[in-house]
DNA sequence: AGTATAAGTTTTTATTTGCAACTTAAATTT
DNA sequence: AAATTTAAGTTGCAAATAAAAACTTATACT
């Protein structure tokens, strides 16, 4: 049985606060959705979005500023600013897509239409999940806490690893 | 390449309002990653987050309400509540643990120390990523929308799809 | 030259947050 | 049994944040 309790110490150090820093004001995931949606102007994610003008000008530099946005003026017509994903920003699909699949399944009545796929085969893509270092899926019984001193390096068999995994960023 | 891009009624109808209408206040997820920590009573929760009386009985109640916690009254001990994760509140770790590593991955100094690990070999948790059916990772390149109507059930080659995927819901 | 558009800012009002003190009920100590 | 402590809240008030609407500035179009 898994043991998911970290001490009090270890609760302070984690990611979390600051990623939520960056992404846990009102309107961040909406706004982010409607960037990955295509969406690079102002008045734009006005349209898109029931937010109003002050705030969304305020959370576009606060995006900004964390860099998950980057604004850059038009060359073509000075009047506009394009407003893109960063890097970073693209980086938080995966957290996006896994809590819009979460809503989805909990919603009342959310019929999940259009339905989000692998343009190479047109099939749906799976449900976002926490995978062990070999890919198979684990629940929160199968995690638990360790100090990354105490971990053994992977051994040889890293045959199994598929190699689209191994560009990946270790976490 | 990829299209991601939706239309603006398509845009209404997704998993993401609903999903943040019950995530998407602040410290919503700072009383989730207690929750999984194993914190179960009002006043853990009190010391273990930074936050007012008030504002953790007003999100408790909220939590509670939309069904991401199960409040129980303790038999033992009649003065005191348990608050527990409920099934849609365990669907949550996905998303959770994908926030935490895009924090751990793109905040300044973030040690990562302790390491999430699975259980079973002591190795750390892959990221969390976006797979297709047959469970590549796809990057946001790699994603379009689809009328759930127009895809073509998956074939006969099922054999392929590894079976702890199988049991999984459907997006 | 006049009008429209894009991306904001400002002002005012409503809502939410945070702090500190208070309450109620049950358990524990003296 | 009375006094104290603990647990889980509630209440009242000040400060911060959000929302709505009007205003601004620079550019582009006609």
């Amino acid at each position: 049985m898994g043991e998911l309790r970290e001490t009090l110490q270890q609760l302070a150090k984690c990611g979390l606060p600051m990623a939520l820093e960056a992404m846990g004001e009102r309107w961040s995931f909406m706004i982010l959705r409607a960037a990955f949606n295509g969406v690079r102007h102002f008045e734009e994610f006005l349209s898109e979005i029931s937010i109003a003008r002050n705030i969304l000008a305020n959370r576009l530099t606060r995006l900004t500023e964390s860099g998950i946005l980057h604004r850059t003026p038009c060359p073509d017509d000075r009047r506009k600013v394009e407003y893109r994903l960063t890097e970073k920003g693209l980086d938080l699909l995966p957290t996006m897509i896994a809590l819009r699949q979460w809503g989805e399944k909990w919603g009342t009545g959310v019929l999940s239409n259009p339905v989000l796929v692998d343009d190479r085969d047109r099939q749906p893509i799976l449900p976002v999940t926490i995978r062990s270092h070999d890919e198979r899926v684990l629940g929160y019984m199968d995690l638990c806490w360790m100090n990354a001193a105490d971990i053994t390096p992977i051994s040889a068999d890293t045959h199994d690893i598929d190699d689209r995994v191994r560009k990946l960023s270790a976490i």
